[in-house]
DNA sequence: TCTGAAAGTTTAGCTTT
DNA sequence: AAAGCTAAACTTTCAGA
């Protein structure tokens, strides 16, 4: 993991589609040179993969929550994701510092379907009290700079 | 927007550098087919494009914390965007429903860094005052199922 | 790391349903 | 209006140097 591989990961975090010779244009490197480092990153688990960037409000994914949520006396991390896993609503989980014991990230069609999200989350065992705060619009959402780090 | 756009979509969220080809063999279409649909999703902007999943310990991005920011009197989300835009280690900001102006969403190297970037965060003129919450670990993180919405 | 060649992919134009 | 077919241009992915 060098300074050239991070350049590699910045454009294909930029484009994942991107060819490899347009990389190695970029970075100054040879097509299949960008292609065993490419392999590389994904071996070593620096690249995780490439996904497609997707419009939540084009499938109809308009409306967006991050509730807290404070369990019955000690729940292990594993066990709340395996309560959260079969919600499809809940975009992302977290286990954090403080007053709650998770942050969960929820996106739904409309106010009845967060509400009702809400509900089946509210409704797991595990579960004690929650607290919602509703997203009205997304200010910023972009992915860490590679290298910008202090590694 | 049909149910053959939506397995596309999945298919490309799955892995973004799979080829037409092999979306058309999923879905049943010949390669151009899947190609015509691509481009038509990515101009309508249901796609907004393809990215990489990065491993963010990989980069350096090991700590994570979601703050409230509680601005001074009225700020315009547009305003509070421009604040936030040039601190790198903002990589989501929402405005939000409740006591909160916004949550803002940070990753840094390690603790101090983090606490370096709030440090920076609380500068800002604009805000008044931050509560945050430290991520310990991520239980989970997904895209939304497309058509799992009842729009 | 590069070159070079075979295999596979993208993409445009045209035809068919 | 949208799918399939074809074929040229490009990209990937192996060798071997």
């Amino acid at each position: 993991m060098n300074t050239l591989d991070q350049r590699i990961v910045s454009c294909l975090v930029a484009n994942a589609r991107s060819s490899y010779a347009d990389i190695g244009k970029v970075v100054g490197l040879s097509a299949p040179a960008v292609k065993r480092r490419v392999d590389r990153l994904l071996d070593t688990g620096v690249l995780r993969g490439f996904t497609a960037v997707v419009d939540p409000e084009a499938l109809g994914w308009g409306t967006e929550a991050f509730v807290e949520v404070h369990c019955h006396g000690n729940v292990a991390p594993a066990r709340i994701r395996a309560h959260l896993e079969p919600l499809p609503e809940v975009v992302a989980a977290y286990t954090v510092s403080g007053a709650a014991d998770a942050i969960v990230h929820l996106r739904a069609a409309d106010i009845h379907h967060l509400e009702d999200a809400l509900e089946r989350l509210r409704g797991l065992e595990i579960i004690d009290r929650t607290v919602s705060t509703v997203v009205l619009s997304t200010l910023l959402e972009r992915s860490p700079e590679p290298g910008a780090g202090s590694q």
